[in-house]
DNA sequence: GGCAGAAGTTCGGAAAGACGAATTTGCATC
DNA sequence: GATGCAAATTCGTCTTTCCGAACTTCTGCC
């Protein structure tokens, strides 16, 4: 079975591979998500090689294998429904969830999983909007931009947040930008201020935080 | 923050010394109870007085610092918290939650503990029985003896399980022995083999077992 | 095309936690 | 009091995962 630092690994070149819309991902960037050294990275990705979940080429890049690919959509599985679970079943506030899974997700068996995703009634995301992998390992890619790249006047539907720290959640939370919620892009100027309409509300938001932001 | 490894060690020596009604555990029990050699407990138990988690005294065995019974009682709580919720909410059978809460006690954190026994209605016992430790540290005392204690005649009810092991507790299931069953030694033979009327129906049980079943 | 500087790799070493063999201690028995 | 066995301890070693410093490779810029 694969350690817990195995597990976190693969999850986050999985991550980082989607985020850059690539295959690989750099060593720094791991080490970055992972908040180890560089290398300490380099190691564990010839680890990674030996037990044949990575390709890695020294200067180049990991990817992961199906193997590693595999094993990254369960975890990302076990994380995304436990942060369901929690919101649903025990009310708690989605910023608090992230921070909980990722310690549960390396603890919970695939067993009790089912039962959760069974419980839930197969939900297809997560609190942000994230999609959940299915027990056979298929994961639907969603179709999303970011708020970042609306025209001045279009609309949008809130779908998935990428940051998921607790204070850009809260944030999200106190400007009305939940998963769901709809809105106009009334303004966008050049320091990279962007102004919403949100129903009657409206809101100000940096261009960084509407990066975060997907919608459709 | 204590490692898994510590609250497991510190668990042990708690659970050990509740069982012998003493107040120190041996290296030898320890050692079978996590599943290690003697040696590692001998390395650990000073690693554990070191951090004050402990005192230990060579060959004479170790007993657990306030601060020791402390973490102890938290994790119980974890576990045991767990157990029920598990049970209560998904539906889980009784014989599989041990091991699943073996693993998440590790995980999650006090505030969702918390959380949990609000959710669950600060309940007093876990599905095996076993009182929950509060969040101040306190645990009640239970009043009740094995049912290998009882004499031929005497009724009884079943109040908590202590081998908590799939296939015991499966066993118990068939025979109609859960928790709060209602029942009266009918015999008792000198080969160790105890009758019980349930009810209707009627029972064999060897006296080992009937020594891991606690009555009032 | 050459050369900083950034990114990546190598290597020695440390900490946690475990094993296994050799040794020591304690205790019951004679 | 001597002895022998079971239990406990000691010690060297292994694996995993990390750090940090020294070194190598790559890349963008002149």
């Amino acid at each position: 079975m694969a350690s817990l630092t195995i597990e976190n690994y693969v999850k986050a070149i999985f991550q980082l591979c989607q985020a850059s819309g690539g295959n690989s991902a750099a060593t720094g960037q791991i080490a970055a998500a992972l908040g180890v050294l560089p290398g300490t990275v380099t190691s564990m990705l010839k680890t990674l090689a030996d037990v044949a979940l990575a390709s890695y080429t020294p200067y180049e890049g990991v990817s992961l294998t199906p193997a590693g690919r595999a094993l990254a959509l369960r975890v990302l599985r076990r994380h995304r429904l436990i942060e369901q679970f929690l919101v649903t079943t025990l009310d708690m506030p989605w910023d608090e969830v992230h921070e909980e899974a990722e310690h549960m997700e390396h603890a919970v068996s695939d067993r009790l999983i089912d039962r959760i995703d069974a419980y839930l009634n197969y939900p297809a995301s997560d609190p942000h909007g994230d999609p959940i992998p299915k027990s056979d390992g298929t994961l639907v890619v969603t179709a999303d931009k970011p708020l970042a790249s609306c025209i001045v006047g279009e609309k949008f539907r809130v779908t998935r947040v990428r940051d998921q720290s607790p204070e850009f959640l809260r944030s999200l939370t106190d400007l009305g930008l939940e998963i769901g919620a709809c809105g106009q892009v009334v303004a966008a100027d050049a320091t990279g201020q962007i102004t919403l309409r949100l129903g009657e509300a409206t809101a100000e938001l940096a261009r960084t935080a509407a990066d975060q932001i997907l919608v459709e």
